[in-house]
DNA sequence: TCGGTGGTACTACCTGGGTAGTAAGCGCTT
DNA sequence: AAGCGCTTACTACCCAGGTAGTACCACCGA
């Protein structure tokens, strides 16, 4: 399950749309997206024809429309992006990603204290499982 | 500078050669990429090009052959490539994505510790800096 | 000098993301 | 019934990653 779903930018947009509203049809996907550059309809459809045959929406008729709805969470896509760019950049080293996070993007003394508390909370987590 | 490098699969293992060995011929990068699958050597060589194109290598000559050397570092693909991924997966917000890493990815208790021990290293340096 | 070998150049093709024009079909309204 | 408009279908491009065949050229050894 869940095997490699990448997607680009349009098609990140598209489907956050999806999940938002649970079901669109192609017209009120293309006129959610519309603040960010107008895109024609005609390319909002061709994307999600694309994305059903990678099997990550699927569609069902209401009347003449095609209603389409995420089949894939955020959090599978999420995990499946992660996953590629840690193997991809890191060896699978999650470790060394927060590592590189820590020195190379600026992360300011509030979001550390915020990263302390999650790892804490993972480790109780941890424990509680034992 | 360091403007969307972007790498696939290939160019990031060739690239990776190219920062072991500091600078390689299509030949020698050939040869150290034989292992994982054959790829023809003109694979090598068009992907080099198209990556000098892109500025990321750079060649001169050594009698007939290139030579070709990395331009930009590990750490600036890295960068990069984990913002991208950040931007469009996590509106940029590096804390969800660490928190994505806890909650989704299989992190072990050692692995925590680790974690942890980067956090508190990063908070002195917060600290030392202020 | 002739031919092979080792090298790059050129060209082509496939895939997938992104973009969109144009065709075609259906149904409602006049 | 005719036509308009909304919708999807089809087709076509561009770009970049990936893959590789073939052409070409320069050099070296016989």
């Amino acid at each position: 399950m869940s095997r490699s779903h990448h997607l680009g930018e349009l098609q990140l947009a598209i489907i956050r749309i999806l999940w938002e509203q649970g079901e669109a049809t192609v017209a009120q996907v293309h006129q959610a997206l519309h603040p960010e550059g107008g895109r024609a309809l005609t390319t909002i459809a061709t994307m999600l024809k694309k994305m059903e045959r990678k099997g990550v929406v699927q569609h069902h008729l209401d009347g003449r429309q095609f209603v389409y709805r995420a089949t894939v969470t955020e959090s599978q896509v999420r995990k499946s992006m992660v996953s590629d760019l840690t193997d991809r950049l890191f060896q699978g080293d999650v470790t060394a990603l927060v590592h590189h996070l820590l020195q190379q993007e600026d992360v300011d003394a509030g979001e550390l204290a915020e990263l302390r508390r999650l790892i804490q909370a993972a480790e109780r987590r941890t424990q509680e499982d034992a």
